[in-house]
DNA sequence: GATGAATGAGTCTTCATTCAT
DNA sequence: GATGAATGAAGACTCATTCAT
């Protein structure tokens, strides 16, 4: 219907907006209002036809971002569920770490925001990714080490996120690293398993 | 020398009211210029007197707190030189999330601060620190595993802090909590050892 | 078109203000933006919707009052396309001497920006004028003494403009006197001519 | 005497320092006090003792310029007491010229001044050149050929300083060309004189 | 006389948001 | 749904001037 696809199409062009804009910025500032909806094509009255304004956009984003990383954690362990720990681990990472290479100038702001907002809107975000990990750990129960899983998928969620964040901010590139990656996985593999077997990253 | 007293005096009244402030405000914006000079009974043009606006405050106390960090490193490192390795991390994982536990509401801004500010500020802070934990690991060089110091003190590093602040945002109260403390210290030494010893928190 | 048409209201409603404010004031400021946005009935958004700021308005308006002398001057120059030298310059210097009789503060303010901005909003304004005027010169090429008629149309643009400037400045009334204003003739007929017969002012 | 001598230093360093900060600015501000009295090498303090304020400083140093100026004026004109209006004139313009080519910065600043202060320091100045000048018209009363000698030095006077300082903004470096010179100089000996002889720049 | 740290009123400017069309 | 001109609260920052030492 194209009403529907109209309606669509403002509501993604603000959101890439808000991206393309980030991206390319020469300051580390949000765009403004304005600018968004220039970009996007639409005027202010229409963006916040679909938005609460301009932090709303941010969290719209976020919570996409948040999305996918969850969808891309299923979609690397649901193939191989039957994979042991110590092979779906550096997937994991490596997906995480390719996730936040491609819009970095993007994540930093998105954790500003985050910081801003105060807990809520980590919580929305972080609670499923933790919870999501430890249904996975759950799964693995009998292979690792920990036994207080709810902490272990917690401590884990909170170092690697934590760890590409501020990678994320000291040298972007690094992110790509395979090095980098595996001395990740390594970290998060010794803390999982008892006798962790050597790995190729 | 009075003058240079009352100097001081200011400069430090200056730091002191932000710090209160940002500690004590109910939402999550950094205190004006006016606020900050009110609070610390100098008028604002005092407060230009002795810094370069309202950021370069929050930048002061943020090299505070670094020198802080690294002075509580070396304090906590120097009686024990010969303390090994899983003593003496415990002690620089307690002392971190102590530190960051006193001004939470502070050490976020100081974060959000950092990543508006692009790399730099990040690297001023975080580079001597990681300098100080790789040169340790040095002089420990026969008991640890990794053999790339370098790149395992950037890890460390990276991770604790990361961890540290994501903890801060989420429930800051965890940081005071032994068994998370524990936790992290076990992720650390898992790391760093190649049969980490089971150790008390 | 209501749009447009609102827009040029608010667009000279902050002319009009700007030059009522300053007419009327009681010091020799230029008045805030604040009091610009309110006298002409806007906001001060508004004003900066249409103006780079308060510089800007007043540019416009030395613009503004440029377009007009050049205006009056074809206006009083047309018509009698044959008139010789000496019944065109009278009629010139009359209608110059009381287009800044009007409004004489502004005029002043006017110059002191022209002065504080460099010599490119001069140019701009000033560049014109003389070039209009040497045409006309040149169409009277045979009648005036002068062979450098580009230097004499230069001489005579900042010799006028300067002494109505500062006499302005010394004595506004005097502008008005007729007595005053055929003494500035005087001079440049003297100058333009070789034999300048009496005239009458 | 020393006591008397230092005050006279620090007075004269103030004028000096900021003609010379107005000289070399790159915009086109008038140079804060702050920075006066660092350039002068005094204390802001000091810059009170010796001035009522900033723009005291700027009322100073028009007054030496108007000084300077006229002492020129009588140092041209008294060793040729006997010279012919058509000698004497191109001397003052000459003199009046290479005057204002010096530091024309400085004096774009100071008829700045003299605009925003109103008419005050305008008729402080102005008024002994006008007298000066009448008076030496008066010793040539016979030569030339107004009659209202009063009139003819106002205009005079008006017109040569509004050419100069117009023409200062416009391009300072004309002030020196001796053809231009030599126009002025024929501008006001054929509006003094009945039958100017051609003459000599 | 000299100092210079402290003052603080005063302004410009930004930009998220609204709402009449 | 869309528009975009208008809004105006909010805040950073400047700098001439003072006065206790």
């Amino acid at each position: 219907m194209p009403r529907q696809e109209w309606a669509r199409l403002s509501h993604d062009a603000i959101l890439d907006a808000m991206e393309e804009l980030v991206e390319r910025a020469s300051d580390r500032q949000v765009p403004t209002t304005n600018q968004i909806a220039e970009r996007a094509g639409v005027s202010v009255g229409t963006l916040y036809e679909y938005f609460d304004g301009r932090r709303a956009i941010l969290h719209a984003l976020y919570r996409g971002h948040s999305a996918q990383i969850r969808e891309l954690f299923v979609r690397v362990s649901s193939p191989h569920a039957g994979a042991p720990v110590s092979e779906a681990v550096p997937r994991f990472i490596d997906a995480l770490a390719q996730a936040h290479a491609i819009a970095p100038r993007l994540h930093i702001l998105l954790v500003r925001e985050m910081l801003a907002d105060g807990g809520e809107l980590m919580a929305e975000v972080q609670d499923p990714a933790r919870a999501l990990f430890e249904a996975w750990l759950r799964q693995h129960e009998h292979e690792v080490r920990p036994t207080d899983l709810a902490t272990a998928a917690g401590l884990i969620t909170v170092t690697v996120e934590g760890a590409i964040h501020l990678q994320l901010l000291a040298d972007p590139a690094r992110l790509r690293d395979v090095g980098w990656r595996a001395e990740v996985t390594d970290l998060v593999l010794r803390y999982l398993l008892d006798d962790p077997a050597p790995h190729a990253s």
